[in-house]
DNA sequence: AAAATCCTCCAAAACGTTTTCGGTGAGACA
DNA sequence: TGTCTCACCGAAAACGTTTTGGAGGATTTT
């Protein structure tokens, strides 16, 4: 295993002082056309790599977002963090940017915090994703100077940023559309509570829900962890209980699977008997018998946008610290309208 | 942004050499006891960080695994990559070592060859998947002495690894499968060409068929270039010309869902008048109407086992360099019997 | 003709580590 | 008393870059 060609060989071979390689190679004005071509030749000749840590040693940056996420298990069924992936690496790529990441295993004992591989790494900044707030290494991240931009978390504090869809408007947007084809006791089945986006989607359901005078139950809200089973077992409980809902809003896709799979063994049938809907438009949602009418939200672009925001901020520039990526109310078969001469399963 | 301390710093707290910090915080025997536990404490206080950088560039050793990926785009429908970094990430942590991707899009142009960045980071050794292997970069590094494994890649070299499933004799097992119950003009719908998988699954397809002396034409071998859309349209034109085709075996899940669409559109019934089954079992597979016959791979273990073998490679030990992973038939519900009493066809 | 400017280049310091080699002092052994 | 061993520690080199602060010569300006 013979060692790569460093910049001294190539200033030996050119004659030429280290300085002056590096400066050529660089471009920089102050060499000498003719040197520098002569320079460019021996790096192509010898296959001359400049070494990128030695660099990023020396100039105390890595032009490297860090991106820290939980949720990369294996066997998971949507393609969520690989969307975000691609997007924070297609905005990396425009500016010459790399991305390191760590994954977070809640099952496995942490003994490294982010802080520190952001600074064992020289990271010019992070982005956050499903991770918790209430983490006490998130804190030590907040409370750094380090550039910091989350996603589908709301930011506190001042100087870090944040990026997601409206969840709020979105989550009452989708309850209204239920609403609006008659639904009245339309049931909710919400994620885990220490995330965030639950408690925003619980808001705009209520708030929907009390705009149109209709029942607001404590009972109607079920607890499905974002878990396909533990939404499947609640429906199972919940739906022969009450038979007045006709509507079931998921704050996930796979909930939303979850629920109809229940639906379909008590032989109730969807959209007819009962509407379901769901969130996030995963790929599987649009091949479900029926297919999921649910909010459609862009993760790339979720990714896309946190890079962005988060060179802003590396940049210095003064840049709104909130960005709000557009959702979609995506209509398909499993929901309907009670207007359409559906019985209702009373 | 204050710096972050460094060894010097807590060297001077500590009023020792940095030598003896360095080697109190790497375990080394040689350092008093006392003097350790007033360094580590000192460590703690000041919240020092040990610059991975630095000691990269020192020990000329990254402990680093390189996964450079192509299919790392926008809107994938499957989570194979995922699964193959989690699993690589899985291995990786046991060892302590990081990784780092380098995901290549074949629509940028690649200004960075893949050597050029194993050898800028340091990196101990490369992962390659869905790396054509008449690229020119990929030749670079099979011709390097960069440990190297592939995945999905069969290896002629012999210093390079590959890992992968055994896709001929998956490949057989499925038709053999169609074979046993009772089909006989099977179509073969393929992927790219480019791609070895698609070969090998071709080869498997043919001596399965030879095997069973069913028809082999070459009108029955569709090209769907692992895309839905093109092997819907294919299926489209293919099917009402060939009604005596009673089963199509795609080489994708994808392709498998295309062709069953064109099915459904033609008023074709799967599996009653036509068997579908397809390859790698993702995740919209279990939830499609009918669910998917396929054959299941562990791509998280594709990944474990690819990033286990460019360990021992690096450790120098000597290793196979090519390990098959197992593979499984999954009897759902898009192929069944002809002798199960549906008509055929024709 | 002197001075100023410009072009091209170089020596050396710096980044934060690890590692090699050697030094000091204390106790053990002859 | 002299030598050997051993435990502990430090000075300095090394990794491969970038950057600072000029130096030397040629060219232009005054």
């Amino acid at each position: 295993m013979n060692k790569p060609a460093n910049i001294r060989e190539v200033a030996r071979r050119a004659g030429v002082s280290i300085t002056t390689v590096s400066r050529a190679l660089n471009g920089y004005p102050d060499v000498n056309e003719e040197t520098r071509k002569r320079i460019m030749a021996i790096t192509e000749e010898i296959g001359y790599i400049p070494n990128a840590v030695a660099k990023s040693l020396v100039t105390q940056e890595s032009r490297s977002f860090g991106f820290i996420l939980s949720g990369l298990i294996r066997g998971s069924k949507h393609t969520i963090i690989q969307e975000c992936l691609c997007g924070i690496y297609a905005f990396a790529r425009e500016v010459g940017y790399e991305v390191t990441m760590f994954p977070v295993d809640s099952a496995m004992q942490l003994k490294k915090s982010y802080m520190q591989f952001s600074r064992e790494h020289n990271l010019a900044g992070v982005i956050l994703q499903g991770i918790r707030t209430d983490d006490e290494y998130s804190r030590e991240v907040f409370s750094s100077d380090l550039p910091c931009v989350l996603i589908d978390i709301p930011a506190d504090r001042n100087r870090v940023g944040s990026v997601s869809i409206d969840n709020e408007a979105a989550s009452a947007a989708m309850t209204d559309y239920l609403l609006s084809q008659g639904h009245r006791n339309i049931a909710f089945v919400n994620g885990k509570e220490a995330a965030a986006v639950s408690t925003q989607r619980y808001e705009g359901y209520v708030s929907a829900m009390r705009g149109a005078s209709a029942p607001l139950r404590w009972d109607y809200v079920l607890n499905g962890e974002f878990d396909e089973e533990i939404a499947y077992r609640e429906a199972l409980r919940f739906l022969p209980e009450h038979p007045e809902v006709t509507a079931a809003y998921c704050a996930s896709d796979l909930m939303a699977i979850g629920v109809m799979r229940a639906a379909a063994e008590l032989g109730i049938a969807v959209p007819e008997q009962l509407s379901v809907t769901g969130f996030d438009d995963i790929p599987i949602a649009a091949y479900t018998t029926p297919s999921l009418t649910t909010i459609q939200q862009d993760f790339f672009l979720n990714g896309y946008e946190a890079a962005r925001m988060l060179y802003d901020i590396i940049q210095g520039k003064d840049v709104p610290h909130r960005k709000k990526t557009p959702h979609r109310l995506l209509e398909r078969n499993s929901a309907g309208s009670i207007q359409g001469g559906s019985p209702l399963r009373t």
